[in-house]
RNA sequence: GGGUCGCUAGCUCAACGGUAGAGCUGCGGACUUUUAAUCCGUAGGUUCCGGGUUCGAGCCCCGGGCGACCCA
């Protein structure tokens, strides 16, 4: 890479202000100072400094010497005072002040000669606040913690959108929202965990590399085990395996578990993406939806404070209350003006798609074309959390019938700000029809849809063990995140893939 | 996969086909109470890459890379 060329050979061809920074590094080392001390003579956090002292008057002194480390992100040097302001990773902030009366003159020159923005630096001296009430550290000594090599980018100017993402670690520093991000997501995480602990929920691991793909309709990531010499593939998704562990009498179970799909990146698609699966023996998929609601509105106010989130674009998205619901076919029949059925003709609802310019593929089910007319038609019109009801079947393989509508399948996918935020069901439990199901699948991708599953014949057996009566929930994280942000999934993500720079 | 737009100094952005600029940052100087400090001076460029047209290309044309948005 380039960046290490220019590690390994610092030479004339550096921008300006890289050769400045190490030639600084350069001198510090000259002078007998470590640019990257192991240890330093820390006392107090900043954190512990501000909280001792919440409400000191004006220009005072309290006496208290500590020493206090953080990076600097603002200089405001005068002739003969010298203010910095420290962060530390807790977001906490604190005035350094360096006096030519407090530190001397030799130390106060090679802090104005050696320091930039962007070094840790480590202060001691008195607690004091300024002329203008500011807490500080008033240094009578200061040692360099961290030199930093390059300038980060100006604090008060928007980075872009791909230095953003590419470089995380200078967007943490400059950009208070992406630390909040960060934070955010875990506040969130625990707090799914919690609900489903506090519902009786176990958390368990699951495989990653699988030697078979199934739980879901995706492309996988293919890659290979040499000392098996099989090809193994990385999870789409836990589902067969926390089944696997209902079969066990393991009845409540959940993962928050990272799946890899082989397809899109755009800003709501990410090849590796965290999601939360959850089964639970004998619920049905109406109880799950509940605790799915629940699980949401408890992280709102956990992440936010509120069950009325407040978006990046200053909206307000009310997740209040109960959630409406509305029926799958129902609803496209009213948006179509005619009624749709899972017995409705496949060259009726072509025509349909057709009219609002989806074009169809070869290996589509009916079942396919309705829910591409209730993209169209429906989600765009929803205006709150809204579970859509009973599903096609021949969309669902993993599905229990709904016991009065031939066709219909116990299933629901619940919308937020039109994002398909999580998806429910009755767990298929019979494992005939399961594998007539499986098997109607593996057929279709022996003719080219490589969105099928092979026949799992392990999980087969599983089932015909028993499976306990379930309802089993999947429910994206990364999406739960841009739910109660608004924020595109490159942002919610920490280290987002990106293609590499060259 | 298709279309549109973008890529210029460390960062954010200007520049009719005619000497590549600004702000911040940096460097030098002044300043003992600043808060994006201020003032004076100054440096900084493979204009994403490779071809082409032209007396002359950041700008026009072709190909490629990376990204954003829209569409499918």
């Amino acid at each position: 890479m380039a960046d290490d060329a220019d590690i390994l050979e610092p030479g004339d061809d550096l921008p300006e202000q890289m050769r400045v920074r190490r030639d600084k590094r350069e001198r510090l080392l000259a002078s007998g100072h470590d640019p990257y001390p192991v240890r330093l003579p820390i006392t107090h956090t900043i954190a512990q400094v501000r909280s001792a002292y919440p409400d000191l008057e004006v220009d005072v002194s309290t006496g208290e010497r500590v020493g206090v480390a953080g990076r600097i992100i603002f200089q405001r040097n005068t002739g003969k005072l010298c203010f910095a302001t420290l962060r530390a990773g807790d977001g906490t902030e604190m005035q350094a002040m360096l006096s030519l009366a407090s530190v001397g003159e030799d130390s106060l020159e090679s802090w104005k000669q050696l320091v930039d923005i962007g070094d840790h630096v480590f202060v001691a001296g008195e607690v004091i606040t300024s002329k203008r009430g500011e807490l500080s550290v008033l240094a009578d000594e200061w040692r360099m913690a961290t030199k930093s090599l390059r300038p980060l980018p100006v604090a008060h100017k928007p980075l872009s959108e791909e230095n953003r993402v590419r470089q995380r670690y200078v967007d943490l520093i400059v950009r208070p929202e992406a630390r909040e991000m960060a934070r955010m997501r875990v506040i969130a995480e625990a707090s799914v965990r919690r609900s489903l602990a506090e519902r009786g929920f176990l958390e368990i691991e699951t495989p990653v590399l699988q030697t078979q793909q199934g739980g879901a309709a995706a492309r996988p990531f293919v890659t290979h085990s040499h000392t098996l010499d099989v090809d193994l593939y990385l999870r789409i998704a836990p589902e067969l395996f926390l089944k696997r562990a209902l079969v066990g009498g393991l009845e409540r179970v959940f993962e928050i578990n990272r799946n890899f799909r082989n397809e899109g990146v755009d800003s709501t698609h990410s090849p590796e993406y965290v999601a939360l699966e959850f089964y639970a023996a004998y619920t049905d998929y109406r109880d799950v939806a509940r605790i799915t609601r629940e699980i949401i509105q408890e992280a709102a106010v956990a992440a936010t404070g509120s069950l009325e989130v407040v978006h990046a674009d200053g909206r307000v998205h009310d997740l209040s209350g109960d959630w409406p619901e509305i029926d799958f076919f129902g609803s496209v029949s009213a948006a179509v003006g005619r009624e749709i059925t899972p017995a409705t003709p496949v060259d009726e609802l072509v025509a349909l798609c057709r009219a609002i310019g989806v074009e169809p593929q070869a290996h589509w089910v009916a079942g396919k074309y309705v829910e591409a007319l209730l993209d169209h038609y429906v989600i765009p019109t929803l205006d709150r959390p809204t579970f859509v009801m009973d599903y096609p079947e021949d969309t669902s393989p993993l599905t229990r019938a709904h016991p009065d509508r031939p066709g219909v399948v116990e299933k629901w996918d619940l919308y937020i700000d039109e994002y398909e935020q999580a998806t429910g069901y009755s767990e298929l439990a019979d494992p005939v029809i399961q594998r007539e199901r499986l098997v109607a699948q593996a057929a279709q991708g022996a003719r080219g849809d490589d969105e099928a599953m092979p026949l799992d014949e392990d999980f087969l057996r599983a089932l015909e063990i028993g499976m306990p009566p379930a309802g089993g929930v999947g429910l994206g994280i990364d999406r739960l995140l841009m739910s109660l942000t608004g924020l595109g999934i490159r942002e919610t993500v920490l280290f987002p893939l990106v293609k590499p720079e060259r």
